[in-house]
DNA sequence: TCATAATGGATAATTTTTTTCCATTATGCA
DNA sequence: TGCATAATGGAAAAAAATTATCCATTATGA
C-alpha cells in the first residue's frame, strides 16, 4: 500500500490502479491536461475509457484531491491540490509551474474597497519562461 | 453611426446590427457568458443562432475587441477590452466586477525568481459580495 | 472469504463548439 | 449612387468535449 493509495482513501476514494496511475501520472507533470492524461494512462491500461478520465478526474476534484487550473487560451490542466499556490504559464511552450506569490496586500486592498468577504484567488500570469527566451 | 460602429471598424469588423447589438449587450451585462447572451440577443433578434453568436464572439475575441474571462467552476464570461484590470467573483451569485489590483510588486517577485519574462496576468478573486453577505 | 457497494469499460447520449453552404448584406470605391 | 467584392447570417450538420447508462468485474470492510 503506497502513498497515493493512502491519500485516495483518505479522500473517500478506492485506491484503484487506473487511479493509482493517474495520480502518478500528475503528480509525476505537476500539471496535465485531459488529452495529455489520457495518452499517458493509456501506456500503462491501454483498454482504459476516456469516460473513466473524466470519472476520475472529476470525482477527484468533488473530493478535493485534485483542482482544475484554467488557463487563458488553453485546455485547463490539473494537479494535486497542495497549499494555495498561484500559476506561471509559458505562452510559448505551454508549461505550467508553480509559484509563491503573496497575495494579501493584493487580497487586502481589494476586500477593503468592494466590500467582499475574500476567501480564494486563482492568478495565472503568463509570460516567455528561460528556455524559450533563447 | 454610433460608438460601438466606430470600434467594431476599427478592428476589422464590419458593423452588423447583430454585432451592435451583442457589444451593446456585453457593456451593459459588464460581463456575460454565452448562454444568457444568446438569451438577451434573442430578444432583439429572435431568429439569430447560436452559431452566429459564437461566429461573431470569435472573431470579436480573435480581433482584440473582446477577451474571455475563465472563471472558476462557472462558465467563462466576455468583456470588451479596455485597460488591464482583474476580476472579482461572488461565488454565491455569480456576479463578476472589474477591480483594479497593482500587480506590479507580485510580478517583479515572480519574474526575477524565476526568469520569466512575463507579460500579463489573469487574477481572479472570489468571495462572497456585499449584497450575498447579508 | 464473503457480501456489498463502487468501479471500469464500452457505448450511447448530451452538451458544447465549430464548420459548411449559400443567399443576403455591408462596404469601399468608381 | 450603384457595383463588385468580400464578409456575414442563419440553418443545419459536423466535430469536439463531457456525461450517463449498463453490466461484468473489483475493492473493501466485516
Amino acid at each position: 500500500m503506497n502513498d497515493y493509495t493512502n491519500i485516495l482513501r483518505q479522500h473517500n476514494l478506492k485506491a484503484t490502479p487506473q487511479r493509482l496511475a493517474i495520480m502518478d501520472i500528475i503528480e509525476h507533470h505537476g500539471h496535465i491536461n485531459i488529452d495529455n492524461l489520457y495518452e499517458e494512462v493509456k501506456k500503462k491500461f491501454s483498454s482504459i475509457s476516456l469516460a473513466t478520465i473524466y470519472k476520475n478526474i472529476n470525482s477527484m476534484i468533488e473530493n478535493l484531491l485534485l483542482a482544475e487550473v484554467k488557463l487563458p487560451s488553453r485546455k485547463s490542466v490539473y494537479e494535486i491540490i497542495k497549499q494555495e499556490h498561484s500559476h506561471l504559464l509559458c505562452k510559448e511552450c505551454g508549461d505550467v509551474i508553480d509559484v509563491e506569490v503573496d497575495t494579501a496586500q493584493m487580497v487586502d486592498d481589494v476586500s477593503n474597497k468592494y466590500n467582499f468577504d475574500i476567501n480564494g484567488s486563482d492568478v495565472v500570469l503568463f509570460g516567455i519562461c528561460p528556455t524559450c527566451q533563447k
